[in-house]
RNA sequence: GGGAGAAUUCCCGAGUGGCCAAAGGGGGCAGACUGUAAAUCUGUUGUCAGUGACUUCGGUGGUUCGAAUCCACCUUCUCCCA
């Protein structure tokens, strides 16, 4: 259930109940495929770096342990032990990077497992049934995310099967919710509007999903190929035709100017690798703007990541510590550096619900994209 | 004391007459990364100059049109026999 508290532009100030308590939105959710956040954070390091919600994969959990081990486990917030919120992604964005090794039909979508090749289906009833199995708090929808640019006929043809699809998951998840053995009865099936770069087929698509009255609803594919303005023109073509009280999710996005720039067109959850994954690379954020800690100017540098942070990392080591710790190859500097660019992430997500709270928001966020894309 | 082998660009290590400024790896320097097949990938790494020039393969001298590569001596190191 979603609450949209205020309001400021299109920008809104929400909180989104679920099973496994309220999430505060705009909210990140970070991103753990398999059940875990790369680079050795436990579910303590979580709570540490304010992680609000934790997101996890269909496809990658149900290779390995399988949702069957989790399902036995009693679910993915007892086998983890993360009794906060849990978002599954259905495996639709494996139908997109796994590209090569896939077959698309109507019934669903045939992967060659990239661990061991073995051939594996899955279509909107078999990704419900894992993350019945999983039991996460928000269950994504089974769609096809399309790389940008597509031809406009298949992107057609793709969002008229993935409103099929859909209509496909709402079904399956309705009867899966009737067993004895469900793990998290309250879970909530979100839909995904898709239709590339086209505004028609956007606006159509959001329309079409919109009738089957879900929980929540995400804007898919983007930040797959196109422009970052193309990413906005389509934000702003799709977002009024969202459910007002409904909650809105730009899946995979983004960078922290992206996040901004969403927040004021309407969107309330975001997830993405980039601050992890970035962080294990040494691409870290700060408040004011973007360092490579690997870089040879912080060999002596005294001072931490970011004077004006709070986490784990900067409260107590400094760079030419942790680029040590990169350049070895030491697992503790990768850790340092998750954690740090994990809580900027959830800590600008606090700031800008702050400001929305205040009625500040616009003024603040366009100070904050000038200073936090720059490289420093 | 006698014998054998080796010395290559930051390191290790290919190369035994021209296609060698010299493979490959490491290290260094930088870049990329957006619902995670990613602790990964890419570029660069003698000097100067936009096609090129110059210095470099332990040292010195030689052979040759041409040498990291062949010869002589020297230096250092390793191994074997006493």
């Amino acid at each position: 259930m979603f609450k949209v508290l205020s309001t400021e532009g299109a920008a809104r100030r929400g909180v989104y109940t679920t099973p496994h308590g309220e999430i505060q939105t705009p909210v990140f959710m970070n991103v753990g495929t398999q059940a875990a956040i790369k680079g050795a954070l436990a579910t303590e390091d979580l709570e540490r770096i304010n992680c609000q919600v934790l997101l996890c994969n269909t496809y990658h959990l149900h290779l390995r342990p399988t949702d069957e081990v989790v399902h036995k486990m009693g679910g993915l917030h007892k086998f983890a032990s993360w009794e906060r919120p849990i978002l599954t992604d259905s495996g639709g964005f494996q139908v997109f990077s796994l590209a090569k090794l896939r077959n698309i039909k109507e019934e669903g979508v045939t992967f060659s497992a990239h661990t061991d090749g073995h051939k594996i289906f899955m279509g909107p009833e078999e990704s419900m049934k894992i993350q019945w199995g999983l039991g996460s708090d928000i269950v994504m929808a089974f769609d096809e995310c399309i790389e940008n640019p597509s031809p406009y006929d298949y992107v057609r043809k793709s969002c008229d099967r993935t409103v099929r699809w859909l209509e496909r998951c709402k079904a399956a998840m309705e009867e899966l919710k009737k067993r004895e053995d469900t793990v998290n009865p309250g879970q909530d099936l979100w839909g995904i509007n898709q239709g590339g770069t086209y505004h028609d087929i956007r606006i159509d698509h959001m329309r079409r999903i919109a009738e089957l009255d879900l929980p929540g609803y995400a804007i898919g594919g983007l930040a797959v190929g196109e422009t970052a303005e193309e990413m906005y023109s389509v934000i702003d073509a799709v977002a009024p035709e969202m459910p007002f009280d409904k909650p809105r999710y730009l899946m995979g996005v983004g960078t922290p100017v992206n996040i901004l720039e969403a927040v004021s067109r309407g969107v309330d959850f975001f997830d993405c690798v980039m601050p992890a994954r970035n962080a294990r690379h040494g691409h870290l954020f700060t408040s004011q703007g973007i360092l490579n800690i690997n870089n040879a100017k912080y060999i002596t540098d005294d001072r931490p990541i970011d004077e004006h942070c709070d986490c784990p990392a900067c409260r107590r080591y400094s760079r030419s510590y942790i680029r040590h710790l990169m350049r070895s190859g030491e697992m503790l500097g990768m850790r340092l550096a998750v954690m740090h660019n994990l809580y900027f992430y959830n800590n600008l997500m606090t700031e800008i619900r702050a400001h929305l709270d205040a009625g500040t928001f616009t003024a603040w966020k366009n100070q904050q994209v000038e200073i936090l894309g720059r490289r420093i």
